[in-house]
DNA sequence: AATGAATGAGCTTTCATTCAT
DNA sequence: CATGAATGAAAGCTCATTCAT
C-alpha cells in the first residue's frame, strides 16, 4: 500500500507538472496553438505520458483551463472579500487578474473556441466576481440601473483592453498601465454629483 | 473584348460566389474551423478553383474578412452619417452590427486568431465608429470623461454580449434583445442629472 | 484558302514563338522545373494555347528539344565539313556547343529524366559529331586504339565539364574558359611522339 | 537504460530499414521519381513514420545520398589503397562503383537536380578518388600533362558511360561489359612508348 | 507509471489538362 | 484559333492518439 501511495504520489506529482507547464506555455503561445508533444517535452516527460494523464488534448485543455480559472475565482474572491466599497472591488479585481494576466488573456481571446468545460470555467470566474460586486453595489449609493449590465459593462470593458492588449500596450502589462483610468472613469460614471460637464 | 468582359466576369463571379460562400459558412462554423474544401463543395466548384482565386487559405480568410468588414464599415458609417445623438448614434451601430450579426460575432470571437490583414480589418470598423462617436459626443452634454474610454467601454459592452450571445440569448439574436436594455443604460450613465438613487 | 493558308501560318508562327520561348526558358531555368503555365506567359499566348499546339507536356519538351537538337547537329555538321585535323573537328565541335551552351547544358545534366524522343534526339548530336570523327580520325596518324572509345572519352570529358560547370565555371562560360586546356590535352595524348615525360 | 537502449536501438533499426529501401528504390526507379508514400510502403511502415525519421522529403534524400555516397567513397578508398599502378587504380576505382552499380548511375543522371547536400557527397567521392589518382599518377613515368585533366578525363568517360549504359550495355552491367576496354584504352594514352600508329 | 516509436486520417497546395466561349 | 476558368488527381506534411515495452 505504501507502494502504491508513493505511486500514485508519483502520479499525482506529474500531472501536477503537466498542468502547470500546460499553464505557462498557454499564457505565452496560446492555448489551440499548443501541441501536446510542446507541453511533453517543457515537462521533461515523454510524449505518451501526457496521455496517461489527459485522455484527449480536449480534455487536458478543459483540466487546465479548470485548474487556473478555479485559482483565479479564489483569488478573486479572497481579496473581494474584504472589500466594501466599488472603488476596492474593481481594484481587487484588477489586481487579481493581473496576477494571472497572460494566461487570462489568452482565456479571453480563445475562450469560446475552447472545450465547453474550460469555457464554462471562465465564465465562473465572472460570477464569482459578480457576486461581490451586487453585494457592493447595495452597499452603495448607486444608479438604480441594472446591476447585472453594469457588471458587463466592467467585464466588457476589462476585456476589450485585455483582447487588444497589442494596441493599448504594445509593451504588455495593459492591466498596469490602464488600471487607475478604467476604474476611475467606470467610477465617475456611477457617482451621484455626476461629473463636471462640458458645457458649450 | 466583349468576350473578354464576359469572361472576366464570369470569373469574378465565381470569385463573389466563393467570397460570399465563405462569409456564409465563417458565419455559421466560425473561420478558423472551416476548410478550403468545404468552401469549395457548398460553392460547387471544385477543390481546386478556390485556389485559382486565393493563393492560400490566409489570403482568403483575410480577403473575405476584409470585404465584410469594409462593408460592415460602410454601413455603419452611413447608419451614422445621419445621427446627431449619442442614442441615435448606439441605435445605428447596433442596427449596422445585427444586419451581419453571426459573422460579426466569429470576428469578436476569433479576431485574434486571423492573420492580421484581418484583424486589422477589423479594428477598421470600430475606427470609422469611433469617428462618429467623437463627433456625437462633442455635442452633447457629456461628463468630462476620457472620450475613448466611454467608446472602449461601449464597444466593450457590445462584444462582451456578443462574445457570449449562447448565454444571454441562447435563442441567437443578442444585440435585438438587448438592444434598448444597452443603450439605455449606457446613456443614462452619461446623463448629466444623473439617475435616481437607491439610497438605503 | 487563303484564309486558311494566313489562319496555318498564324498557327505556325504561333508554335514556332512557343518553341523558342521553351528553349530560352529551359536555357534558364532547367527544362523538368518549367511548367506548362511559364511557357505561355512569357509567350504572352494564354496557358490553352500551350496545348493547342502539344498535346501534353511531354510531347512539348520533346519537340523543343528535337527542334534544338537538329539545329545543333545542323550546326556541329556544318562547322565540321571543313575539317581536315583532328584540332579543327574539335574546336569545331566546341564551337557549335558554345552557341546553345546554356540549353546543351541542360540536356547533359536532364537528358536521362526527359522523354524518349528527347533524349534520342539529344543522342543524334552526338551521332553526328561522331561521323566526323571517324573521319578525321582515319586521316591522322592516330593511336590504333578503338576510335568509339575515344569519342567517347572526348564526349565524356566535354560533358563533364558542363555537368559540373558550377564548379569549373561559377562566372558561367565554361566551355570558353576550358575550350584550349581540353583540346590541347586531349591532342597530346593521341600524338605520336607523345609527350615530355616526367621521369624521375 | 536497457529499455531505452532496445527503443532507441528499434528506432535505429527503423531508420536504417528506411533508407536502405529508399537505396534499393531510388536504384531502380530513380531519386527524384519516387514518393514517400512508396519508401514507407516499400519499408512496411506507415507513411507517417518516414517523417518521423526525416523532416522533409529533400532530407530523407540529402541523408540517404550521404549515406551511400559515404561509403562508395570509403570503399573507394579502401580499394584504391593498395594501388600502386594507375593500372589498379583505375580497376579498383570500376570494382567500387560497380558494387552499387545502379545507385551511382541514378547519381551521375540526377546529381545536379538533388538538393545540395546529396550533389556535395557525390563530388566527394570523386574528391576521394582524385587523391589517389594524384599519388598515382606522381609514381608513374607519365606525360606532363595537367593531372586534373587527365582526372577528368577519366571520370567523364566512366559517366558517359553510366549516363548512357541503356545504350551501351541494354543488358545492363555497363561497368563489368567495358571495365577492361575503357581501362586499357585510357592506360595506352598515357603510355610512354606511345601505341602502334595507323600509318595510311 | 512511463516511454516514445509508430500510426494514419486530415488538410493544404500544385499543376497538367480540359472545355465552353 | 485562341482563351483562361475550372478541374481534380497527386503529394507532402502535421499531429493527436495508440500500444508494445
Amino acid at each position: 500500500m505504501n507502494t502504491k501511495t508513493s505511486r500514485s504520489q508519483k502520479k499525482e506529482q506529474t500531472k501536477a507538472l503537466l498542468i502547470s507547464t500546460a499553464y505557462e506555455i498557454f499564457s505565452e503561445r496560446g492555448i489551440q496553438a499548443v501541441r501536446m508533444s510542446d507541453i511533453a517535452s517543457a515537462a521533461n516527460v515523454s510524449h505518451g505520458t501526457v496521455f496517461l494523464h489527459f485522455n484527449t488534448q480536449e480534455a487536458l485543455i478543459a483540466e487546465v483551463v479548470q485548474y487556473y480559472c478555479r485559482q483565479i475565482a479564489a483569488c478573486t474572491h479572497e481579496l473581494s472579500e474584504g472589500c466594501h466599497t466599488l472603488r476596492e472591488l474593481l481594484s481587487a479585481h484588477l489586481e487579481a487578474i493581473s496576477k494571472y494576466e497572460l494566461f487570462y488573456k489568452r482565456l479571453v481571446i480563445e475562450s469560446r473556441m475552447l472545450p465547453i468545460e474550460a469555457r464554462d470555467a471562465f465564465i465562473a470566474i465572472q460570477s464569482a466576481l459578480s457576486f461581490h460586486f451586487s453585494l457592493v453595489l447595495e452597499k452603495e449609493d448607486v444608479p438604480s440601473l441594472p446591476a447585472s449590465i453594469l457588471f458587463n459593462m466592467w467585464m466588457g470593458l476589462v476585456h476589450y483592453y485585455l483582447m487588444n492588449d497589442d494596441l493599448f500596450a504594445p509593451q504588455g502589462q495593459v492591466i498596469a498601465r490602464y488600471k487607475t483610468i478604467l476604474t476611475d472613469t467606470f467610477l465617475s460614471l456611477l457617482e451621484k454629483e455626476s461629473h463636471p460637464r462640458i458645457t458649450n
